[in-house]
DNA sequence: CATGAATCATTCATATTATGAACGATTCTT
DNA sequence: AAGAATCGTTCATAATATGAATGATTCATG
């Protein structure tokens, strides 16, 4: 365990100690893949979060903000910030709801359709660089492995915190 | 909550839209592992940068703070406050160094070693909680699919930002 | 059809972290 | 010996998570 001296060789011996453990690389690579689409993303101006409440919100029109927080598993009072985000931008709209007058109806523009298809471009260059080395039937290897493993822990779709972003200003609502 | 008719018919209440790919399962299961290991840590009232240190000093004691946060990828700014945490708490010592008065020599005291035994039964049992329900040869498969990820895209062994802990105050430290 | 409980969007306060600039001490280069 | 570079450290700034509090509105139920 002590290490011999001569400390400051540092590039002594090498790192390669035992090989890691599935959890372990399961965090890393996990990890890697999300900051990786998170910089892809960036390119639009968006974070994943707010991927994820288009993506929502492209099957899931007129979802108030409660629902789609409970959906993406974000804090409410962090959506209306990120929802003021993509409304500034006129990719997603507040419309009211007749129904009930405390809550809004989110629906996606048109313009954010079209930003949906850019961030599904970004997806699928994404997915293609994380699995490049790996052929089609490891691929599809992976994803049962993986699939099989979030149904055993429970996972919802919502983006997992652990997330980088970018993020920016608020704005005022007065009711 | 009345989900109004939206512009996909196949809406209805069923989210069970296309399946996900690949990058995103990864993402989501990485972060939930990571995410339960640092909560299984937190027990210890380590963080996993915590713990990355104690791992890192058990095969290269009398690395430099410079060196290790290189080593983590960490900033050495924030490496300060972990080691402070970790020699308050008399799990790492801070040698002086004889060949260079500017650094430090980092070493795992015996408390660190035992801290460090009290880590591996913790990662052990996550390692079965997260591949509980895949066999022994799912489990390989599946770290060797991750392993080439790995690999193919140069990640180190850091562990990587994205991940939960704790923290707690600092400490002052005069030359 | 009142009225208190519950819900919704929002604001606010607190805590933690990332990030990089700046600094004093020390070592390296020439 | 002088200046550049490195090391550990401090500091300031920004972003985020988290939950309590708030005002508007709806709901439940007598």
């Amino acid at each position: 365990m002590a290490r011999r001296r001569t400390e400051r060789s540092g590039g002594g011996d090498r790192p390669r100690d035992r090989l890691p453990s599935a959890a372990w690389l399961l965090a890393q690579v996990g990890a890697h893949a999300a900051a990786k689409f998170a910089e892809r993303l960036s390119a639009l101006g968006l974070s994943p979060p707010h991927a994820g409440i288009l993506w929502a919100l492209s099957t899931s029109g007129g979802l108030s903000q409660q629902a789609l927080a409970e959906h993406l598993d974000v804090l409410p009072s962090r959506l209306v910030a990120l929802v003021d985000e993509l409304e500034e931008r006129g990719l997603v709209e507040r419309r009211d709801n007749p129904d009930d007058r405390r809550t809004y109806a989110l629906h996606l523009t048109s313009p954010g359709r079209t930003m949906l298809e850019a961030i599904g471009r970004i997806a699928r260059t994404h997915q293609e660089s994380i699995s490049e080395g790996l052929d089609a039937g490891e691929r599809e290897q992976l994803a049962a492995l993986l699939l099989r493993i979030a149904d055993q822990q429970g996972l919802r779709r919502g983006v997992h915190p652990g997330f980088r972003s970018l993020g920016r200003g608020r704005r005022r609502k007065e009711r």
